[in-house]
DNA sequence: CTCCGGTGACTGTAGGAGTG
DNA sequence: CACTCCTACAGTCACCGGAG
């Protein structure tokens, strides 16, 4: 994972990045060289990649999906979305003709460039009827075909009115198709209570009945109490059940049209613009509510992310790919049916619903303190930084990687360094030291740590040749060089001996110079306080001293740095004091 | 009763368009 | 180029209703 702030006029926006995302459009620019204008532009709007990333273990542990059940689980989007078409028209019509259904649903996806078999329609139906949202039956109203009926859960009792209903269905279906059918069809058709007084007699004769064949499900037995209640309660479960399979939907296509977007759009975004994402299951304002608040919870985000950098991947690739071969028929690169993508869509599902519904309530509590009071620091340091950059992430946390960087750069075996390092990492709390700590290791930034305990914990090689290599921005390079020049100008003063007052207002580059100067043992710093002592300004009217000018005004303090090996002595620099001008800091 | 998800009202902010 | 205005997104808070 590879954090990144990004610069968006007037905002700046942390994200992660996997690195090898990152690198995949470093690359791209390569290609682009060799590749249409057009094609590489649109790469370069994408951005270097996809942000915020979870680690790449978490699509590895695989839970059991709590999200619909099972039956429907298993099916691709394509067949949710299926399943939640049979079961609204099912809602409205409370039978369909299995013959009609096909054909609507294929109507329905005409123009996807897919042929959907008749044997797909039979998967979602025999999933649908082991969930209990349908069920499924062959009826027979004398002539020689059987005809398909997928009918509305609930209806448990065919009354002569729904197979009055049904037979009229079936006339008009054939009549639209066939044109006039055979009269005794017809007849079957206008009259099937003869044929069903018939199967009643048939039925008490104990033969096996010809005409209304049973499925899975018994559709024909007499009205109970029982049988009424079950009916009711099976209706109640199937209303349950159809919503549950609607939200669930709804939130499965917010999430692949969200990602697809993103994923198409890289990240050089500013946000999510809503009103251009198509096919969302509700409007914009609703998606975007609903996405914020699944969002809140850290572990969809990043799981959202990862989705997002997979597609993202594939995107890059795709756009690639057609480069090279233009014409060519290539896999879609937002195929959600692809084994990895449709895993890292269940996951994201998965957190949709877990996370926060799993912890205890005492716990949960503790988190959304927690949660608040992040907020809250983010929040004050969006306000210092005069930005409303988003941080998504602890100060807390972000402080305690620093910290450990420092523990670890410090070599010190010092009984009183290694209290004070213990007293100022024991202000955080296990878990943002953990989370620290995981960071570092995965940016690699730490080795060691592993196994039974015996390697040591120490910061990665690659992490020290980084910091070597990093480098300092111009405007601190320039810094630097005034503070070496204005240092230069006073030698003979150090020669002599005297003490330099250095302002209170030392920059990055000032300080850089100065501590090198230190740790060269070329120069030694020291820390004044003013004679008359520390208090507000404007009471002690040394004006002389806000100049910085007048040494003797100063008091040394105990605490003076002196090195602990002898100041060399070819340099013709003996020292240089630092002094703490508090009248200017009060 | 608590917990939790969903939702509306509200606020803050970025960025584009228009203007001088 | 700087400013204002407008739009859209994002976040917060409070409330509601269902589930347990």
């Amino acid at each position: 994972m590879f954090r990144r702030r990004e610069k968006h006029k007037k905002s700046e926006v942390y994200r992660y990045w996997t690195k090898r995302n990152l690198e995949i459009v470093k690359k791209r620019g390569l290609l682009s060289a060799e590749t249409e204008k057009s094609k590489t532009e649109i790469l370069e709007r994408r951005g270097k990649t996809i942000s915020d990333h979870a680690p790449s273990e978490s699509l590895s542990h695989s839970k059991k999906s709590f999200f619909l059940p099972k039956p429907l689980m298993s099916l691709t989007a394509d067949g949710i979305r299926r399943a939640k078409r049979i079961l609204e028209r099912l809602q409205r019509e409370k039978f369909i003709l299995k013959p009609n259904l096909f054909r609507w649903l294929v109507n329905l996806e005409k123009g996807k460039g897919m042929t959907m078999g008749t044997k797909t329609v039979d998967e979602i139906l025999n999933r649908l009827q082991q969930e209990g949202l349908c069920r499924c039956i062959e009826m027979n109203f004398g002539n020689k075909q059987l005809i398909k009926v997928v009918l509305h859960p609930h209806i448990v009792n065919m009354s002569v009115e729904l197979c009055n209903e049904i037979a009229e269905k079936m006339r008009s279906t054939e009549k639209q198709r066939n044109g006039p059918i055979s009269s005794e069809k017809l007849e079957n058709m206008i009259n099937p209570k003869r044929k069903l007084e018939q199967e009643s007699a048939e039925r008490t004769d104990t033969r096996e009945p010809t005409s209304l064949k049973r499925s899975k499900h018994d559709i024909t037995g007499s009205p109970s109490k029982s049988r009424s209640t079950r009916s009711f309660d099976e209706a109640e479960k199937f209303e349950a059940n159809t919503l549950k399979l609607k939200v669930a939907c709804q939130g499965r296509q917010l999430v692949m049209q969200y990602v697809r977007y993103h994923a198409a759009k890289g990240a050089n975004f500013r946000a999510t613009e809503w009103s251009l994402i198509p096919d969302l299951p509700a409007t914009p304002r609703r998606c975007l509510k609903r996405m914020a608040s699944l969002k809140l919870n850290f572990n969809f985000r990043e799981a959202l992310m990862q989705l997002c950098n997979m597609l993202s991947e594939r995107f890059v690739k795709h756009l690639e790919e057609n480069q090279k071969f233009t014409g060519m028929e290539r896999p879609r690169w937002d195929d959600f049916n692809d084994k990895n993508i449709k895993a890292a869509l269940e996951m994201v599902l998965q957190h949709k619903q877990g996370g926060k519904c799993k912890i205890s309530r005492d716990r949960y509590m503790d988190t959304q303190k927690k949660t608040r009071d992040e907020k809250k620091d983010i929040k004050i340091r969006n306000e210092r930084k005069g930005t409303s950059g988003r941080v998504y992430e602890s100060v807390a946390i972000a402080n305690a990687v620093e910290l450990l960087k420092l523990v670890l750069l410090s070599t010190s075996t010092a009984k009183d360094e290694l209290s004070l390092s213990a007293k100022i990492l024991s202000r955080y709390t296990e878990d943002e030291l953990l989370a620290a700590y995981s960071y570092l290791r995965e940016k690699k930034f730490v080795s060691g740590g592993d196994g039974d305990g015996d390697s040591p914990i120490l910061l990665s090689q690659a992490f020290l040749r980084n910091i070597s290599r990093s480098k300092f921005p111009a405007v601190r390079v320039e810094r630097a060089a005034k503070f070496s020049h204005w240092l230069q100008d006073r030698e003979m003063d150090l020669i002599k001996g005297e003490e330099l007052p250095i302002g209170p207002d030392l920059h990055c580059g000032d300080l850089l110079h100065l501590f090198a100067l230190v740790s060269s043992q070329e120069l030694l710093v020291s820390p004044r306080l003013p004679s008359e002592g520390v208090g507000d300004a404007s009471s002690t009217g040394r004006s002389g001293s806000e100049k910085g000018t007048e040494i003797q005004n100063f008091l040394p303090v105990k605490l003076i740095l002196r090195p602990t090996r002898r100041v060399r002595v070819n340099k013709s620099v003996p020292g240089i004091f630092k002094v703490v001008d508090r009248a200017s800091h009060a």
